[in-house]
DNA sequence: CTCTGTGCAAAGCGTTTGCAAACGA
DNA sequence: TCGTTTGCAAACGCTTTGCACAGAG
């Protein structure tokens, strides 16, 4: 059991009933669209408004404590921070996982190839899951 | 010089002049969003509509003559359908650039390590430009 | 008690649609 | 000529904003 109170306030965030719920959902999910993540708070706060919603992930989104997972061709996904990893999206059905990989020799071999000086690498595989194949 | 008018036939696009402009301009520029490409196109026809850009930008995604990059914390970007490659955008003037790596080792491990069926790498590397450096 | 957050309604903005005229093949 | 594309204006949908009241600290 997450006592998200004290990592919300960390963040400099208010230990708000939505903003729990918030960061309940997410760890419960994984990932959630905005659409999702209304639904479900619908479910424990019926007059929520989708304004708080946006609102309280702009908020998380400033203070990193939550992260945006740009999908092609679908509509993002937040999730909570946690360590560095890649995604895996089924085409068919839309999960998406987590799968960490060692990437350091990719980043190092793309700071030699290139000019640039590569802090952050995003990663995302697309295929079909086990259901789906 | 490229003759866009075949490649567009080829993918059952016709060769308006509106089109072949976009396609020169994807040549030219490597990566565009909506908006550049809309201020670029304004150059060469004084009331082409941003309407026009969206449905061909739209209706060439559908036939793969062009492709959406989705980069973190920007807009999309476009470009000329090619060979498989990974970018690396700079965090702070926004510069695209192409780069080619050998996936194929790292698909296997994904493949072997998941239980999904990987279809598709997409790999993002941001970092500093050597300008921004 | 003070300041921030919530919910509602309205505004904003990027994208899409409908339509008549223009154009490509 | 026939079907498609263009440009314009209106419509749409997602996201943001303003404000009064409620709630966290």
């Amino acid at each position: 059991m997450n006592n998200y109170t004290d990592i919300l306030r960390a963040h400099n965030l208010k230990a708000t009933p939505q903003r729990l719920e918030i960061a309940n959902a997410l760890n419960v999910n994984g990932h959630m669209s905005i659409e999702r993540l209304y639904e479900t708070l619908l479910r424990k706060f019926n007059s929520i408004s989708l304004a708080t919603i946006y609102k309280n992930i702009n908020l998380m989104l400033e203070a990193h404590f939550i992260q945006e997972v740009k999908i092609p061709n679908t509509k993002s996904v937040y999730e909570l921070t946690k360590e560095a990893h890649s995604h895996l999206v089924c085409d068919k059905c839309g999960k998406v996982e987590d799968i960490s990989l060692e990437l350091s020799s990719v980043v190092q071999l793309v700071n030699a190839k290139s000019s640039f000086n590569i802090e952050k690498v995003d990663l995302v595989f697309s295929g079909l899951c086990t259901n789906c194949q």
